[in-house]
DNA sequence: AAACCATCTATAATCATTCTAAATCGACAC
DNA sequence: GTGTCGATTTAGAATGATTATAGATGGTTT
């Protein structure tokens, strides 16, 4: 379970070295953002959040280093909405609700969920990951 | 399991007009391509199947019908490419390979698959639908 | 200081998808 | 047959997320 906290300069630092990412000063103010929300962001969410701090961060950065992050394992993708892509920053294993409607996403507990039966997988694959999405739409008549 | 084959243009009316979509030449085309083939198909693949044949279709239709029959339960997307939507033929409860090198779709059968201890849904909320996607990497080194 | 290399940035390009507003079509009425 | 009407289709413009380009910037090394 990931928690939500602030991290030292020095955290980070390692945090990012350790994934073998130099940490630069843009890489370190989105990875600070990311870990302190804990939370499901876009490219255009980290965007905005990291712009409204001092230190201003082109889009272009933005994207590379989510890619960066993303691709050396930092945080990772969720694939849910077909307008954005998601920044995950919890990288144990987990499951996800979408709302259709408003677009949220929900993490689910991998505790406690079992998948089984699932066949083999095709001759010379590796598996990436499962990703579990339950798709979810508020009822239209609310509770009154 | 969803069986591969030729629908009449009878069946196919049927077809559509059972899921309250009115059945128009270019409607009746694309669906009729849609099952015939009963693969993942994006709207550009959709777009260029269909003017293969005599009749043309804009691609304005192709993305509206594709729409529309998703809309109405005739078909499913799959989002599990960033970069396109998937539409399915298939609408049986089922999961998925995905190939995330080459972006390749394939079927897992819910047959044998159990999906246990997901947590009840949130207030109000009703489940469209559970999406599993199993993502894979075929392994660098080939078998030689 | 000059060279070097990684990174960052503004901006253009790409590309799937959606929007717009004008044709076209088909059924029905006259 | 001709006219009308609503539904559908269409070409093309617009949108918006993402990626590509190519030049600036910033440390670091000699
Ligand atoms: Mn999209
Ligand atoms: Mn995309
Ligand atoms: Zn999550
Ligand atoms: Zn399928």
């Amino acid at each position: 379970m990931l928690v939500k906290r602030t991290y030292t300069q020095e955290e980070l630092t390692a945090l990012l070295q350790r994934h073998g990412i130099n940490p630069t000063a843009q890489r370190l103010e989105i990875a600070r953002l990311l870990f302190a929300r804990a939370e499901h962001v876009s490219a255009e969410d980290v965007f905005m959040l990291v712009n409204t701090a001092a230190t201003p961060v082109s889009k272009a950065t933005v994207y590379n280093t989510l890619g960066l992050f993303a691709e050396r394992g930092l945080i990772r993708e969720v694939i849910a909405d077909p307008n954005k892509v998601f920044y995950d920053p919890n990288t144990a294993p987990h499951y996800h609700f979408y709302d259709v409607a408003t677009g949220q996403l929900t993490d689910i507990d991998a505790e406690g969920v079992q998948i089984t039966g699932l066949p083999s997988l095709p001759e010379g694959a590796r598996m990436e990951g499962v990703d579990v999405i339950v798709r979810l739409r508020q009822s239209d008549r609310p509770t009154h």
